[in-house]
DNA sequence: TAGCTCGTTGGACAA
DNA sequence: TTTGTCCAACGAGCT
């Protein structure tokens, strides 16, 4: 049988694979290769913690495709040069691999596609990863969207998933290629350690994923609803990482969750925003750098001091439900969403550093930092983003913890320091006269002055526009 | 074209 | 303690 060349990327998965079963469809023997190039990505090269997850799913996606008589094959980049060495070791007709859409990604691999296919390959690429890809949906006027909810109502309507393609049972045997590397080569896994916790609660790799799925449809989903905005509970999905290396594809999810219709339709929601993010970042490419709404590219951020934004990134603001989800981040490479937003509305707008702070921050130190959802979701905290709202936003981090962690059981847990003051003295320690031990005494920064000083600042952009 | 509706996740304050 | 109303009036998307 002829050979192809299954180019690994964010696919990390032999389930619902489409370059994998394209390969196979068309009579090729399947060669995977996985090329490390973080010098491509452009600005965005991955951060710690993603290398750290990506390590582990690659040894994973390894072991897996051994159990079946293949074997994953690793070279350094670049990747253009990298597939026409593999492509030539092994006879390689066919090059297949399924699509990114970071916008760097994306230029790159027009390039490759078309170097490629200059040289007589045939190469074929694939959506593994969206719903819907971000050219898929567009408005009345053939324009993409800016709102979400006008996007979804569109988008659902046209919503059809795929035939479940099943992992091959057995795979073709792979002579290893020439100058091939190893996951370790690689030296992915952070110098430090400080990813150790990280597996006490994650496992990489597509058996994980499978893992985290059944357990949030036996376990949370039919609560979804009620409970996903409780941070001390465990009322997410947590597949976010799994999602963003592809280790479980998005048409498996939602087919499973629709056992459950109405919590299915929830959650299938966040899916979609999911696709949005993507939409919104394909059409928009330079908003990971720049603000979507331009109006703000005067805003007055503060000029931040590092030891501020220092006691941000480490959790020592003063402002317990704030500093609980920095360390909860911190130690196990994820926060919860609702306390995602709490933390970036805190940086933002009471100490109103610029979003990229934090995106940059975020982009390190997430095992689910993904270009898209991390720039979409900054910017719309930030209030730069896609959001119409007639006036600013700005989180109440004392009200939003009273609300959503009432008992506050998710401080206790992060801030052990305050475990012992009583459930209702831990949303705002400052106002009891209970020793924290070493927790600041009070906060970084004052809530009620800071957030009247956003609202001054966001009048400035107003007051600018009308100007115009 | 012009007008209408409504927008993931809010806060403050009055009743 | 809980619930309702205003905030101040943008602009995307549709009809």
């Amino acid at each position: 049988m002829p050979n192809a060349i299954v180019w690994f990327r964010n696919d990390l998965r032999l389930n619902d694979q489409p370059a994998l079963q394209a390969a196979l469809r068309q009579g090729f023997d399947p060669i995977p290769l996985y090329i490390h190039a973080p010098g491509e990505e452009g600005a965005w090269p991955p951060g710690a913690a993603s290398n750290a997850w990506r390590r582990r799913s690659l040894l994973a996606l390894d072991a897996s495709l051994r159990e079946r008589g293949s074997r994953l094959n690793i070279m350094r980049g670049p990747s253009l040069e990298s597939l026409q060495r593999a492509a030539a070791d092994c006879n390689a007709e066919a090059v297949f691999w399924n699509r990114r859409y970071e916008p760097a990604i994306e230029q790159r691999d027009a390039g490759i596609k078309r170097a490629l296919r200059s040289t007589g390959l045939r190469v074929e690429s694939f959506n593994d990863s969206l719903l819907f890809e971000p050219w898929q949906v567009e408005n009345k006027q053939g324009d993409p969207y800016r709102v979400f909810t006008p996007f979804w109502r569109t988008a659902l309507g046209q919503l059809r998933l795929p035939v479940p393609m099943a992992a091959p049972v057995r795979l073709p045997g792979v002579t290893p290629l020439a100058g091939g590397l190893s996951v370790g080569d690689l030296e992915l896994a952070p110098s430090l350690h400080w990813d150790q916790r990280f597996w006490m609660q994650w496992t990489p790799g597509e058996v994980g994923a499978q893992g985290s799925l059944s357990m949030f449809i036996e376990q949370a989903l039919a609560d979804y609803g009620l409970t996903r905005d409780f941070p001390g509970q465990a009322g997410t999905s947590r597949l976010s990482p799994h999602l963003h290396f592809g280790e479980i594809s998005p048409w498996q999810v939602s087919r499973s969750i629709q056992q459950l219709p109405e919590a299915g339709s929830i959650y299938l929601r966040q899916l979609g925003w999911r696709d949005f993010a993507h939409h919104v970042l394909h059409h928009f490419p330079d908003t990971p750098e720049s603000n979507f709404n331009h109006h703000f590219d005067d805003f007055p951020w503060a000029d931040v001091p590092e030891a501020k934004l220092d006691a941000w990134r480490q959790g020592r603001t003063g402002i317990p439900i704030v500093d609980a989800g920095m360390r909860e981040l911190w130690e196990t490479g994820w926060m919860h969403n609702r306390v995602r937003m709490i933390v970036a509305s805190f940086l933002t707008k009471n100490l109103r550093a610029h979003w990229q702070h934090g995106a940059a921050w975020f982009w390190d130190t997430l095992v689910d930092a993904d270009l898209a959802n991390n720039t979409l979701g900054w910017q719309w905290v930030a209030g730069t983003g896609v959001d119409a709202a007639p006036y600013i936003r700005v989180f109440n981090p004392v009200l939003q913890s009273q609300r959503f962690d009432p008992d506050g059981d998710y401080i206790a847990h992060w801030i052990p320091e305050l475990a012992g003051l009583a459930a209702i003295d831990r949303h705002a320690p400052w106002l009891s006269s209970n020793g924290v031990g070493g927790y600041p005494r009070v906060p970084i920064v004052d809530l009620a002055a800071s957030r009247l000083d956003a609202l001054r600042a966001f009048e400035q952009v107003r007051a600018g526009r009308s100007a115009i």
